[in-house]
DNA sequence: TCTGGGGTCCTAGGACCC
DNA sequence: TCTGGGGTCCTAGGACCC
């Protein structure tokens, strides 16, 4: 907890609908709801209008139509719209501090003690981001936003929240405790339905209430984890910094179909076009994964998943297919898929692997990428060059062979996965590279000899 | 009311190694 | 022959967040 209110969080209020507000002028002052408007749909944004009807995130779209009246809205999302906004919203914050963490597209936290160069005062502070909260309107065309500042993230958070919509709370240090205690414990971060029930059962529901619990009480009813965080938010305990980049830890895709679906070759397409969209979000940011995860609902909610470790991080989408097909076939859809989904996680980069392959230069094992079929295919005739496959065409360069992993119209880039050669390491040709041949699948049980 | 889609983090058990 | 404890990795599930 810092001594000044240095910590800003931002969040703009009911955003999706307050851009489509915005960008449609017949929408303003009527109720709109923006989520799935399918039969299975739930609401992602509920303008303040439809909230007044008992619309709200994450309910049913079913159960908002029900409460809403007639002359509501309900659209798709479209999400490049609600991009570009976030973007001029999130370049003004940059103006503020370099240091900010985008959480999603509708908010922030920003550190102002970053530059140096803030008045921190309570009043400074204050005039700062009422400044900022005006610039956002008109740099949007009339977004509003909420904003809250202390001493730390949970309470500039509890506060961008406590007045919304247009509001602007400033906890001033040393007040922390007296603005959390009467609230409910579930403005602590972490604490969702499942462990307000919980309390609930030991009687407590608000913050004051919590702190008379003792530490190996929350521990032992909680966990190591769980327990020492509830201990610590009552108390205003709350240190974490502001962060400027995460990296993903996963990509994923999932979809949840309009009519259950038990028809195994149908499920495979999804999949397949499931495991399209995420190995492009994969290669964008040049990632390999070892674990692939499959993501599955029945038509009861009961939902699994099933995963797999690979010997090798692949970037391939053919391979993550594969892999995602095996781990199909052991679930049983004769009642029919309520939802499928697949993910792949377990990143590394280049240098990594690298220093593995070092580590492991002499050992050669030779290892087939699971589920792919070595098998060559067919030249392709349509064009004088040869046209590469993405995950499917192996080619071979004085260091032996590797899959195709990305192609384009005059560069080929080639990810080397045999057993003498690092996985991972990319290397880039021409698409008429005479160091490339194409066709002829690795021999990995007897790999060319390759000096490290 | 009948429950989206994208993520993160934690827990717990079993395998395996030292 | 029986017994141990710690550490790490993998898998599965669950809570939570926006």
């Amino acid at each position: 907890m810092r001594a000044r209110p240095s910590i800003l969080h931002l969040d703009l209020d009911a955003f999706f609908a307050a851009v489509e507000q915005r960008d449609k002028p017949s929408l303003q002052g009527r109720p709109v709801i923006v989520g799935g408007i399918g039969v299975r749909g739930v609401v992602s944004t509920a303008s303040y209008e439809a909230r007044a009807f008992g619309a709200r995130s994450a309910m049913p779209t079913a159960e908002a139509r029900r409460r809403c009246p007639p002359g509501t809205a309900y659209l798709h999302p479209r999400f490049p719209a609600y991009k570009k906004s976030s973007e001029v919203v999130m370049g003004l914050l940059h103006d503020l501090s370099p240091v900010v963490e985008q959480v999603s597209v509708d908010e922030a936290y920003v550190d102002l003690a970053a530059p140096g160069t803030h008045d921190l005062s309570v009043d400074g502070v204050r005039r700062l981001v009422a400044g900022l909260i005006d610039e956002i309107a008109s740099a949007t065309g009339g977004l509003t936003a909420s904003a809250g500042v202390a001493s730390s993230k949970m309470l500039a958070k509890i506060g961008s929240d406590l007045e919304k919509p247009h509001g602007l709370v400033v906890v001033e240090p040393g007040r922390e405790l007296e603005v959390l205690e009467p609230l409910s414990v579930r403005v602590l971060g972490g604490v969702g339905p499942a462990t307000a029930d919980r309390l609930k059962t030991f009687g407590v529901t608000t913050v004051a209430e919590l702190q008379q619990m003792t530490l190996p009480d929350l521990v032992s009813i909680f966990g190591e984890s769980h327990g020492h965080g509830l201990h610590r938010l009552a108390r205003a305990q709350d240190d974490r910094e502001v962060v400027v980049e995460r990296e993903a830890k996963s990509i994923s895709a999932e979809e949840t179909f309009d009519v259950d679906i038990p028809d195994r070759a149908r499920l495979d397409a999804e999949l397949a076009a499931m495991v399209t969209r995420v190995g492009a979000r994969l290669a964008r940011q040049a990632a390999f994964a070892r674990t692939v995860t499959i993501k599955v609902r029945h038509h009861d909610f009961t939902t699994l998943t099933r995963s797999e470790t690979l010997v090798h991080p692949t970037g391939e989408p053919g391979v993550v297919l594969a892999t995602a097909r095996r781990l199909l076939a052991q679930v049983d859809v004769a009642d029919g898929l309520r939802l499928l989904g697949v993910g792949v996680s377990g990143f590394s980069g280049h240098a990594q692997e690298q220093l593995a392959f070092d580590d492991e230069a002499d050992e050669a094992t030779p290892i087939l990428p699971e589920g792919i079929d070595p098998a060559p295919r067919a030249p392709d005739t349509r064009s004088v060059r040869p046209t590469w496959r993405t995950g499917q065409d192996v080619v071979h360069d004085d260091h032996g062979a590797g899959w195709v992993w990305g192609a384009g119209r005059d560069r080929v880039s080639v990810r080397f996965e045999g057993p003498r050669t690092p996985p991972g390491v990319v290397r880039t040709f021409g698409t008429d590279d005479s160091a490339l041949s194409p066709g002829e699948p690795p021999d990995w049980r007897a790999p060319s000899d390759v000096s490290a």
